[in-house]
DNA sequence: GCCGTATAAGTTGTGCACAATTGAATTGTG
DNA sequence: CACAATTCAATTGTGCACAACTTATACGGC
């Protein structure tokens, strides 16, 4: 076959390998707080700044409402966040931090240092490994 | 809040998210041939070699079972492959290509090329791009 | 003020991931 | 040989991703 076909040489291969790797190793963690991965990603958000409309998480995130919608909802049951129509654009839903989700964010601290410590990278290489993936993820998201 | 959760610091933000760029420059270049990522995945790996055992594919790609059995059912459905049962461990299902899967090689050869003109990092970069991530991903494995 | 267009969120349907379980076939050990 | 333990693939159930569509609201031009 053709050598550029080869699995083990794609870029592409290595990083859902990896991104797929890294999740297994937060799922444990996660587990103890009661979220999935991508519902910690909202959380994360939400923690820096909120409240937030389903629009603005799903620009940050790089998700639509079509995945947004029913995880809030699950957030939303779990008693983490809530989601209220706004008032002057009834179009919008404006997320808040329940208690309970404000209460999470110190639970949580400790989540990225078991990743750094996990990977078995320099401080600098992983520094390094961010910034060249997010300029990856730009140059790709430019190209179409 | 702490300063490790910052989103735009977390390397794992940014495979998730790398990984989803890329498989999202790969997806309308699939859709030609018919197949989805992780399909395209499974006839990498038969290209090289065939037939190949469902356990052997697993390993290879880091997927188990219950994803793959529904997967392979959809790959013989669209004629790409065939399933047939081991005469000599009833157990195994050896996958096998069709001659449809075959031919599909030639028309995929182009695709890696694709990615990394997408990409907008030198030859140099992507190369140490991937073994970073290879390293990566074996270091947050053997982790647990 | 009306109406076409745009926008926000939700819904539906498909296909992964992954945990947990099942069922059948094989292997190891007494 | 018997039978417990193991292995392999499939199944079930949950939760993303993502495309396509729907519904409701807002806005802009006339």
């Amino acid at each position: 076959m053709t050598e550029a076909l080869r699995l083990d040489r794609q870029v592409c291969f290595a990083l859902y390998s990896a991104s797929r790797a890294a999740t297994a190793v937060y799922r444990p963690l996660l587990e103890d707080l009661g979220l999935t991965y991508p519902q910690y990603l909202v959380m994360l958000v939400l923690w820096e700044s909120e409240p937030k409309g389903v629009k603005e998480l799903g620009e940050e995130l790089g998700l639509d409402s079509g995945t947004l919608s029913p995880l809030l909802k699950r957030l939303e049951a779990m008693g983490f966040v809530e989601r209220r129509r706004s008032g002057e654009d009834e179009r919008r839903v404006a997320v808040h931090l329940a208690p309970a989700g404000r209460a999470l964010s110190s639970k949580a601290g400790r989540i990225p240092q078991h990743l750094a410590d996990a990977a078995g990278l320099s401080a600098e290489e992983l520094e390094q490994l961010r910034t060249t993936l997010e300029r990856l993820t730009e140059a790709l998201h430019r190209s179409h």
